[in-house]
Order: C-alpha cells, then sequence, then structure tokens
DNA sequence: ACATGTAATTCATTTACACGC
DNA sequence: TGCGTGTAAATGAATTACATG
C-alpha cells in the first residue's frame, strides 16, 4: 500500500500549490512577518538540531517543532540577506522540513500510532535501527500530471494516462525499438501488465510511433539552423 | 533588414505547422501517394543532385525542382522501408529541401530580381564567389512564440514579449547577477534598448527574480527526493 | 493495421497586475 | 516609491483519442 504525495505539495511557496495550502501557510507565518532575521536564523538552527536529533519523540510533538522550523526558515529566507551558499543551505532545509511536515500529516490521516516514516533516502539509512514498528506505509511523490482520477472509467482526448503505465509502454517500445509494432501476443501482454484497453494501447504506440520520427527529424535539421532551441538560459543558484 | 521566417514553416510535416500549410502539403503530394517507392528514391537523388548543382539558375526553375524534390522525398519517406540511416537522411534533405523552398518563397515576395540566399552557414561559405549582387536580405528564424502582433499595441497577460527584447533583459540580468535590481540609469538604458514600457521591465525583472529563486530550490529538492523529473525518455534517431 | 490530420485537454511557463510591507 | 508574493490570463508543447484514406 503507498500513499501519494502530489508533488506541488512539497514544492517551494510560489507556484503551484493550491489554494488551502497557500492560505494555511501565510496565516501560519504573518505574525513572524518583519520581525529581525538573524535572531530567527538562531532559533530556527536551534529548532533544527533538536528536530533532528528528537527522531524517537510523539508525532505531534514533532510537528510542533516542525511548523516552528517552517516559520522561521520563512523568515529567514525572505527577509535574509547572506551570501549565496548560506542561502541555499536555508532553503533546502526549509524545503526539507516541509517535507517531513507534509508526510508527517499523511501519517497522521492514516490515524495509527506508533508510526514510522521512510521515505527520503537520507532519512532512511541513517536511522534503521531506531524503533520501527509495523504498519509502515510507503510514500510516493508523483507528479501533478498524474493527479486526475481515473476510476470514474471516463477518458477524454489530452487526459493522461497514468505515468506506470505509461513507464510500461515506454519500455516495450524501447525493447522493440528496431519494429516497433504489435502482434497478437505483444497486445495481449501489453493489456494484461497495464489494464488499459487494446485500442488505448494501439493508439499510444502510434502516437509514440510518430514522437519518434518528428523528434529525430527537429534535432538534426536544429543543428543546421540557427535555430536556438535553448531557452534554458537560467542560472541556476 | 531581416526577414522573419517563422520556424513552423521548416518544421516537420506533423505538427505545429499552421492550416494554411497543411493544406497545401495535402494537395501537392496527393497525386504522389501510393506509388514505388524506389522509383520515387532514384528520382529524388537525382533531383537533388541537379538542384544542387544548378544554383546559377533562375529562381523560378530552382522552385519547381524543388517542389519536385519535396513530393518525392515526401513519397519514401512515408512509405519506404529503409535502415535506420539511410531513412535519416533522407528525412534531412526533405527538411534541407523544404529550407531551401521557404526561403525561395520569402525572395519571391520580396519581388526582386537576381538576388541571392545567404542564410546557412553551409550554403553561405561554399558558394561566397558566386554571383552576389545587391539586395541580400537576411533570413532570421524566429521561434513560434513571437509570431503575434505586438504592433497593436494592446498587451495582455500571458502574450509573450518580442525574444529579442527578452534576450537583452536576460543579458542584463546575467551581468547583473549578484544584485539583479534596477537604478534609475540601468531602467532608462533598457527603456532605450528594449523599446518596452518601465513597467513591464520592472515587472519582468521581477518575475525573473522570482524564477532564479524557484529554480534554484526546485533543483536542490528534487535531486533529494524521488521526483522524476525528466519526461525525457526519447530515443532519438 | 498503418501513417497522418487534428480535436481536446493538461501542464509548465510567461506576462501583467493586485496587495501588503 | 520599490519590493516580494499571489494569482489571472494566455501561450505553446505534449499527450491522448479519434477520423480519414
Amino acid at each position: 500500500m503507498t500513499t501519494k504525495i502530489p508533488i506541488n505539495l512539497l514544492l517551494n511557496p510560489q507556484q503551484h500549490d493550491d489554494k488551502k495550502e497557500k492560505k494555511d501557510k501565510s496565516e501560519s507565518c504573518s505574525k513572524l512577518r518583519g520581525t529581525r532575521v538573524t535572531q530567527h536564523k538562531r532559533e530556527a538552527d536551534e529548532l533544527f538540531f533538536k528536530l533532528s536529533n528528537g527522531i524517537g519523540k510523539p508525532e505531534f510533538e514533532l510537528r510542533c517543532e516542525l511548523k516552528k522550523v517552517l516559520s522561521s526558515l520563512k523568515v529567514v529566507t525572505t527577509n535574509g540577506k547572506l551570501e549565496e551558499n548560506g542561502e541555499l543551505l536555508l532553503r533546502t532545509t526549509f524545503q526539507l522540513s516541509k517535507t517531513l511536515s507534509v508526510v508527517l500529516s499523511e501519517f497522521k490521516k492514516v490515524e495509527e500510532s506508533n508510526i514510522q516514516f521512510h521515505k527520503s533516502r537520507d532519512w532512511d539509512s541513517e536511522r534503521k535501527e531506531t524503533n520501527l514498528r509495523c504498519k509502515v506505509p510507503n510514500f510516493e511523490i508523483v507528479p501533478l500530471n498524474t493527479k486526475q482520477d481515473y476510476s470514474t472509467g471516463k477518458r477524454h482526448r489530452g487526459h493522461r494516462l497514468p505515468s506506470e503505465k505509461v513507464e510500461k509502454l515506454e519500455l516495450w517500445f524501447n525493447q522493440n525499438i528496431s519494429k516497433p509494432y504489435l502482434n497478437q501476443r505483444a497486445l495481449r501482454t501489453l493489456v494484461h501488465e497495464t489494464s488499459l484497453s487494446p485500442i488505448q494501447i494501439k493508439n499510444w504506440l502510434s502516437n509514440r510511433r510518430r514522437k519518434k520520427k518528428s523528434a529525430g527529424i527537429a534535432d538534426t535539421i536544429s543543428d543546421l539552423l540557427f535555430t536556438k532551441k535553448n531557452s534554458k538560459t537560467d542560472t541556476k543558484v
């Protein structure tokens, strides 16, 4: 059993958040806005240190501390004038805290006592030996485009197929790259593996072949032209 | 004076073409559909050879031959069962022919006799010494997103700024990356360079700072999560 | 069954503007 | 004022489904 967490819950407090999240955040931070930076930086460091050593604590206490960490870090990252590396570090910390907070919320929802999170590689390996119990859900970060509900059975043009099914189709396509055409047996296998209809699989492969064709040409020709494809002039922090 | 050619005119006969282009294409090719492949391949090779040696020819003749080349190549690339490299070569040829055809059309529009194209680097350097005359327009391939007309003065949210102006702003941003904030002098300079309003420039820089901030965090955190950002599993031809 | 055309939809991104500090 | 941030509107690429020959 895997609990799915939409990626937007873990993103920057800037875009792709849904309204509820935004409301919640601005509320919890408003009282701290405008206060001195260095003080909050110290406080945040302190809290985060406490937090990272307090894994055995009950879930509620952890959540309270995380909230404080998040608020403090929010202030620091908003108002702080730091050198680049310091700011990056703070932002990463903010994100990690937020991730932890989201995961804890999910646990709350599952309404189990004495549960553990095991999601991020680093956290995981570092405390394998601590009090592991039963009922450990697997968390999975899902990209935004697979959020929609396919249980209704209603399918429309433009609506995305679940990404894990697309992955399986992609795998088959790459394994049969030299001749990416279906025979009866392959179709049956894929239908079984993906639970998609034969029509969907045929459509998908047809579209995939077209995409491959197109992509190859575009790259080739664009090397010969002046066309500057790369609008990725972003300077990374 | 530069003549702008939208990139979509040069792209694959598959997507992102506008309706007129599509109509034109299907008409000119329909009569050839279904005929034997090898015959047309030979014909195409022949024509392309003739073409590449016939630079001194009048524009009209060149255009006729290009049309034939395009039709033939269309058939070959559509129906042909070739090994991968051969197909790629054919497609590249198709694209180059199409490029030439488009450029010639543009010349037609300018309604000048005895003119030369000098666009692609390779074509250019190879025939520097041939009959160069006056009135040589500069062709520029423009990306799709700058297609819209800004002459009306009507601006809306979401409507893209001309890419050359964005480039200038991007340049300024990167040159002042450590402190990307405007002073009076910088603002005046940019207003003069880009012909954008002060408000637009302020907005752009504000949005750009936000983007930088966000990008840095997203990258950082996504390295730590399982989030697979790269949907770029395309196998290039 | 196939390539191709294209409609419908989603997604990330870009631009503009609102609000509060 | 200028700033960061929230968010609306729009764009364009990509995805999926279906039509045609």
